[in-house]
DNA sequence: ACATTATAAATA
DNA sequence: ATTTATAATGTG
């Protein structure tokens, strides 16, 4: 590949010469770039180069060098940015697969392997890594033991580990770091109030390579150059499974049921199925944990295509509170067995916690009968019902009709509402138990107030919204109430029944195996109540999994979601409709999605388009992307969350 | 007829 | 992304 004329021949040597990528997001320009490399430039695959591109420089990422005979008259690469290779083979594969997968172009996917301002060029720290010590949690797992000589023989594969919840939480993911062979990352979800993870990371190893977001610009630099460098533990948020690491030996997707692990700008990638694919390519070991498995990767463990890594059930029961499910009452937001419960707790000078709804959430119709949630005839997203009007709604394609007489499922005719106001909770609450402490969390008290002036060490009563319960705010407490879990349940979306179940699991842990555990439900059968109520994550999972089959939603399909906007939006969009096809998906739409404050005639198309593998339907789509005007705005949402 | 502004094309 | 050529629109 470097060899060229040299030796023996009889021409002269050949010029060395380097493909770029050329660090610019735009479909234009979707390919390598070849330049001539000066003889005193160490460019090599990986090399961050700076370049001229039109009529300006920007920065590159070289694939590839090799002497050869130019086809053209090549430009100079200008410069090095860095001395040392920034993205080495097979890495550039990872960033490949992100620009197909996610449907961008290569310059913005290559973009991300550079880290912020390449100024700080500090010594790098390498740690001489130590004895392996036995690992004392992992083993105990159904599927522990295979693990952990996975990760010391480092012979590759995804594992799916449904982790215990409580304190062991962050030395299993310490432990697992420390029987890793190679460089290991380590994700955990978006660290706003801190991680106990990160913590245990930074005890264990001198220098952990942070990379999240909490840290300044001039640190994730360091970080970065570090990993590039082969320092052997790098961490951070999402991005981090895009962070260097030549000799990747293992990635740790932590708490990877995390709604933050989804990208929300372009590209919008999970960077759980970037895990999966680097680790691949790699050759590494990619573990994703949670207490809380999401069903997409539980079910493919579940059927075998992909690891499974559980506690022994006994430990996992061991683990659960005192729990009960009590039936809400219509006239009052706290049931008598519950007011009970917290007046017990206070006399015993214990501490509650209680979780209210949110605030503002959908209003969903469901049959009391067979408890099912009315979905659209079209597009199979929950409708909607509008109290004034009397109607129901589907929120996706803006079908509108009136209430079925009949549940199209069981043919019974008693339909349930849900969806009151809530407004008035902490009030109420505060008069229900007027010699209480009651100290408030909400996102309006957290924008305002640091987390620690909150003085929640004071309350009797710890009442807070979902916000509030992030482990590393909440306070400990002996009984949990949950106010509300059926708009949870309910809510129109596919996922509703594993955002609830996660969220009841979480506050089963914040109980604690010590605390009780009361759940306000008008529907205790439901799986995502019982499973809590039984400890047991399998149960919960197994039932789902029956659920998103019926519907064919992950982990039985992989979605694409496509969005259009401007001029031609109806042309692109039944373009994109027709590639769709083509690949062999599924399409739902096109229809309207209305934007607040936007006029409805202008309003973007949206489909959603369900298939086998979502990079064929995104390699398709990628051709559609390359040909369209300025205008119309085209953009994709692979793996939605 | 010429200046100003939107639009498309090209980048080694 | 940014620049440059080109078309569309506006102005005296």
């Amino acid at each position: 590949m470097t060899s060229g004329a040299s030796a023996g021949s009889d021409g002269p040597v050949l010029p060395l010469v380097a493909s770029v990528v050329p660090l610019v997001p735009a479909w234009r320009v979707d390919r390598d770039f070849d330049y001539l490399v000066r003889e005193d430039l160490a460019v090599v695959p990986g090399s961050l180069v700076r370049i001229r591109f039109g009529n300006r420089r920007v920065r590159g990422i070289v694939r590839s060098v090799a002497r050869r005979r130019p086809e053209r008259d090549l430009d100079e690469v200008g410069a090095l940015v860095l001395p040392e290779p920034l993205l080495e083979p097979p890495q550039d594969k990872i960033f490949d697969f992100l620009a197909e997968r996610y449907v961008v172009p290569r310059g913005r996917a290559f973009d991300r392997a550079v880290p912020p301002r390449v100024r700080v060029s500090k010594p790098v720290v390498t740690q001489v890594p130590g004895r392996i010590p036995e690992a004392r949690l992992l083993p105990s797992f159904d599927g522990g033991p295979a693990l952990v000589s996975a990760l010391r023989e480092r012979t590759g594969g995804t594992w799916c580990v449904q982790a215990l919840s409580g304190p062991d939480h962050a030395e299993l993911i310490v432990e697992m770091a420390a029987q890793a062979r190679g460089q290991v990352l380590v994700a955990v979800p978006e660290v706003r109030y801190g991680s106990h993870v990160l913590d245990a990371l930074s005890s264990r190893w001198k220098y952990v390579a942070r990379v999240d977001a909490s840290r300044s610009d001039a640190e994730r630099a360091r970080a970065w150059l570090a990993l590039a460098a082969r320092h052997q533990i790098g961490a951070g948020g999402r991005s981090a499974v895009l962070a260097p690491a030549p000799e990747l030996g293992l990635l740790i997707v932590d708490d990877e049921h995390d709604p933050t692990f989804k990208e929300d700008r372009s590209p919008r990638y999970d960077a759980r199925r970037i895990a999966e694919a680097r680790a691949a390519t790699q050759g590494a070991v990619c573990v994703l944990v949670s207490p809380t498995p999401s069903v997409e990767f539980a079910g493919r463990a579940l059927s075998g295509e992909i690891n499974w890594v559980a506690p022994a059930r006994s430990d996992e029961r061991a683990r659960r509170p005192i729990t009960e499910v009590v039936a809400p009452s219509s006239d009052r937001v706290v049931t008598h067995e519950l007011h009970g419960r917290v007046r017990d707790a206070l006399r015993a000078e214990k501490r509650v916690g209680l979780l209210v709804p949110r605030r503002g959430f959908a209003r969903a119709v469901w049959c009391a009968q067979c408890r099912r949630s009315l979905r659209c005839s079209r597009c199979e997203a929950g409708m909607t019902y509008d109290r004034e009007r009397r109607r129901v709604r589907c929120p996706r394609c803006a079908l509108t009709g009136p209430p079925p007489d009949v549940c199209p499922s069981c043919g019974a005719g008693d339909f349930r509402y849900l969806g009151a106001g809530s407004e008035r909770l902490a009030d109420q609450i505060a008069s229900a138990f007027p010699r209480a402490r009651v100290v408030r969390v909400d996102p309006d008290v957290l924008a305002r107030a640091e987390p620690e002036s909150l003085r929640l060490e004071d309350a009797d009563i710890y009442l807070t919204t979902w916000i509030g319960t992030k482990e590393t705010l909440r306070p400990p407490v002996d009984l949990v109430g949950v106010l509300g879990i059926d708009h949870l349940i309910r809510r129109p979306d596919w996922r509703a029944a594993e955002r609830a179940y996660q969220a009841l699991a979480e506050m089963s842990e914040w109980a604690g195996p010590e605390g009780r555990l009361v759940i306000q439900s008008d529907d205790p059968r439901h799986h995502s109540v019982q499973a809590v109520v039984r400890g047991d994550y399998r149960f919960f999972a197994e039932r789902e999994l029956v659920h998103r089959r019926e519907l064919a939603y992950p982990p039985f399909s992989e979605l694409v979601k496509i969005r259009a906007r401007g001029p031609q939006a109806k042309a692109t969009i039944d373009g994109c409709v027709a590639r769709c096809r083509d690949a062999g998906a599924t399409v739902l739409g096109p229809i309207a999605v209305p934007e607040p404050g936007g006029e409805h005639a202008d309003a973007p198309l949206e489909v959603l388009a369900k298939c086998n593998d979502a990079t064929v339907v995104a390699r398709a789509l990628r051709e559609v992307a390359a040909t369209t005007s300025g205008t119309t705005r085209l953009q994709f949402d692979v793996d939605p969350r």
